[in-house]
DNA sequence: GCATGATAAATGAC
DNA sequence: GTCATTTATCATGC
């Protein structure tokens, strides 16, 4: 369905939200905000802690940064992808020392 | 702190450079050549990433700016659209 | 001064 | 849950 969104996407000059709900009020897509650096850091600090997250300790934070317990959850997922990107891009780092030779 | 100078360290975009002109070139006529589906499959982000010289997730990145900003304003993007539908013409009738 | 590439929130497919 | 995206924002090139 990727591709027919794209396409009346651009005929129309649509939303992705329109396309997909069509009979839905006009409420668009939450704006994304970034978060304080505050946020970030308690964020930070508990995934050192434990990569995924439990029920207790999501309500706890997002209480304590006021976010939503869905963004809480979302930051987490996102924060997962971000650690096993910067894995591999060490990993090609290393390999292509070792192929170079650089030492 | 540690984590913080590290993903400093990681941030690519406190070292970023543009890409080279073939590369832009191959990227663009595979863009408009495939408007009505912009959406290369793996197999293809790695062909494009080997002929383009860069890699596979920077190729994911190109047509992801590629797409929001060519529907952001498809008016002004039509001459880049013609210049390069041109060119696939072109190549075809070879 | 914008164009461009990369990243950070947010969504949807599966 | 992962993961490819969309979108806004960031940082840089020129």
């Amino acid at each position: 369905t990727r591709q027919s969104r794209w396409e009346i996407a651009c005929k129309l000059q649509l939303t992705e939200r329109q396309i997909l709900h069509p009979f839905s009020e006009p409420r668009q897509r939450k704006k994304r905000k970034p978060y304080t650096r505050y946020q970030t850091m308690v964020l930070e600090n508990e995934f050192l802690n434990n990569s995924y997250i439990t029920r207790q300790k999501r309500w706890e934070i997002s209480c304590k940064l006021h976010l939503s317990e869905r963004q809480v959850k979302v930051w987490f997922q996102n924060r997962r992808m971000k650690r096993k990107k910067m894995n591999d891009r060490v990993k090609m780092l290393v390999k292509d020392e070792t192929i170079n030779g650089v030492g | 702190a540690v984590m913080i100078l590290r993903s400093r360290f990681l941030d690519a975009r406190r070292k970023r450079r543009n890409f080279s002109k073939t590369a832009s070139e191959i990227l663009n006529e595979y863009f408009y050549s495939h408007l009505s589906n912009p959406y290369p499959s793996e197999e293809a982000k790695e062909e494009l990433a080997r002929k383009c010289g860069i890699s596979v997730s920077q190729v994911s990145n190109w047509f992801g700016n590629k797409r929001i900003r060519y529907k952001k304003n498809i008016g002004k993007a039509q001459e880049e659209a013609n210049l390069y539908a041109a060119k696939i013409a072109a190549q075809g009738a070879q």
